[in-house]
DNA sequence: CGGGTTTGACCAGCGC
DNA sequence: GCGCTGGTCAAACCCG
């Protein structure tokens, strides 16, 4: 990942400048925490306990992926298990990326058309988990977004899988209205525009 | 009428 | 083996 590249169109929080301006008053991305797990052993964390937002990328099914360093430090209901795997195996259940931030609204507009298929709530969480998947057609990637049970001014977003196909909102967004000192500010897109291909 | 949401039921994995 | 829990399904419902 390289933040200095320009960024990937098959990405976009919003349609323009005066969008994301709005949504930057939704979403405090600032001082937000940034790890990648690759193969669940040579995760990177940087560790803000302050921050209000956190993004947490990696390969499921790793023992020691960053999901799991996020559970155990913050005690969440972000569900990090290797579900399917057996005997150290792992099961292929694609490219996860978690991103926790304080938001007024519980679900972000990333662009991309999602369909709400299941609503649970979850233990250790008085607020309830919804369900989503990618409404493009053939596209499998899912989403979980819920409120932090113990900080409910935080929302805790899960995306699992690579979208096949573009933003439908493909919209190009600009550099320019990131401060560009601010690293990890760039490098929350960064992590989400990057998702390699199905 | 088509597409999205709601919600109870069902299933599979995991811990005891 | 059993109960708990998370994830998904699908029928009913809602809305534009």
């Amino acid at each position: 990942m390289n933040p200095s590249q320009s960024p990937s169109p098959n990405f976009t929080f919003l349609s323009d400048e005066n969008s994301i301006y709005s949504v930057m008053d939704n979403y405090d991305f600032s001082n937000l925490m940034f790890s990648v797990g690759e193969g669940g052993s040579n995760g990177l964390i940087q560790e803000e306990t302050s921050s209000p937002t956190t993004i947490v990328t990696g390969e499921s099914g790793g023992s020691g992926s960053a999901f799991t360093t996020l559970r155990k430090k913050e005690s969440t209901s972000l569900d990090c298990k290797n579900r399917g795997s057996k005997d150290g195996e792992t099961k292929e259940m694609g490219h996860r990326v978690a991103i926790r931030t304080r938001s007024k609204i519980d679900v972000m507009d990333d662009g991309y058309k999602w369909r709400k298929y299941g609503k649970k709530s979850v233990k250790n969480n008085t607020n309830k988990r919804n369900y989503y998947k990618c409404s493009s057609e053939g596209c499998m990637v899912k989403k979980r977004v819920e409120r932090d049970g113990e900080n409910a001014a935080y929302v805790i977003t899960t995306y699992e899988g690579v979208h096949n196909h573009e933003s439908p909102s493909h919209v190009y967004y600009s550099d320019m209205v990131f401060d560009h000192d601010n690293w990890k500010q760039h490098s929350l897109l960064q992590s989400i525009q990057t998702f390699p291909p199905c």
